[in-house]
DNA sequence: GTCTATAAACGGATAGAC
DNA sequence: GTCTATCCGTTTATAGAC
């Protein structure tokens, strides 16, 4: 399973995982196709010669490959029959340990997420792909006030108070730290369901 | 009090203003001094006749000047006989409406406090007031454990929980929205405490 | 105090040798 | 398939005219 350090090819995937952790690192404008084109063990000149689009199509398929993940598995969780708690916990879950199994691609979402939606092809894909996934979070949350469930709380603020966490856990978490993906995610999940738990009942 | 929106001198201020402004729009590697110029009506050269230091001092004083203005008040709020509870919701206070009164200085807090940590006159002075923010925050939840307030959450996830979801507060915040800073705030402190309720007493 | 002109460096992308 | 060389536009920062 494991692959020689430098294998004689290199796929389109070595080159988005390079793409990821540089602009992770540097930020898009910051970064330059030398710097990814090292990354792989190529020259700049060499990297077109794999990757066509440039440093714009580079960016777009990291975000928007790195979203369909994640909404791969929400998506699919969303059709499990599970109360609203259950599947909250769930989507928590799945989106948080995708951040930190792929924490370039998650920095990479937070920080130049504003860089695609300037660039015109690439825009309309990717607000696409966030709008359907902040709509699984939103949709979830108002399934359990409609169950009564959840309080009523202001979903709108919820829901991006939440996505504002998860994302920020790539800001923040490292591989060595004390907690990994998943205990990072029960933690989070117990905090949002605590939030979320009705007081009103007897 | 409204001034002529031509003024014939340019101050510091007025600098600050525009390049946090062109920050957010358009991240700091995306930047050019001449766009900041553009902002305050001069050229790129005649804008280093006003600033000493060029972009990255700029960076730095938008920075560290936006960080400067909530930590005055959250050490203000730190030394008042507050209970946690009321502490906390005033420190969040403090946070959201200052990030809503000045959104591109916050903006910048969340999308280049990665570069400035790779200019090397600007990363120390920058991590120290970025951690005495964080442990502002820390210790008050802190205390509120202590004296049984609060419950036992895990702190470090807790607190950096709040703070994603307080800095996102600037991706997706409008003037023209539904919502003000302080409605916003309220909203977000509500969710906080009630997760920080302690349930086990009767 | 503001401008234009310009120096010097850099970055994206391509062409063509090997 | 990879390299080097190069084109061309852009950017920071400075110099000097007005």
């Amino acid at each position: 399973m494991a692959r020689k350090p430098s294998a004689q090819t290199v796929s389109r995937e070595d080159i988005l995982k390079a793409a990821a952790l540089v602009f992770q690192q540097r930020g898009y404008h910051g970064t330059t196709m030398a710097d990814i084109a090292e990354r792989v063990g190529l020259t700049a000149g060499s990297l077109y010669h794999h990757f066509d689009g440039g440093k714009p199509n580079l960016l777009a398929a990291v975000l928007n490959e790195g979203l369909d993940v994640v909404l791969g598995k929400i998506e699919q969780i969303m059709q499990e029959p599970l109360t609203p708690s259950e599947m909250l916990r769930r989507m928590i879950e799945a989106h948080i340990v995708s951040v930190t199994e792929n924490v370039a691609a998650g920095a990479a979402m937070v920080f130049e997420s504003r860089t695609i939606l300037e660039l015109p092809d690439a825009r309309e894909p990717f607000i696409r792909r966030r709008d359907t996934f902040e709509r699984c979070y939103r949709e979830v949350i108002e399934r359990g006030i409609a169950c009564e469930e959840f309080r009523a709380i202001d979903v709108p603020v919820f829901t991006k108070a939440m996505l504002g966490a998860h994302n920020w856990v790539s800001v923040w978490y490292h591989p060595a730290g004390r907690l990994d993906g998943a205990q990072i995610s029960r933690e989070m999940a117990d905090v949002w369901l605590a939030a979320l738990k009705r007081t009103d009942v007897r």
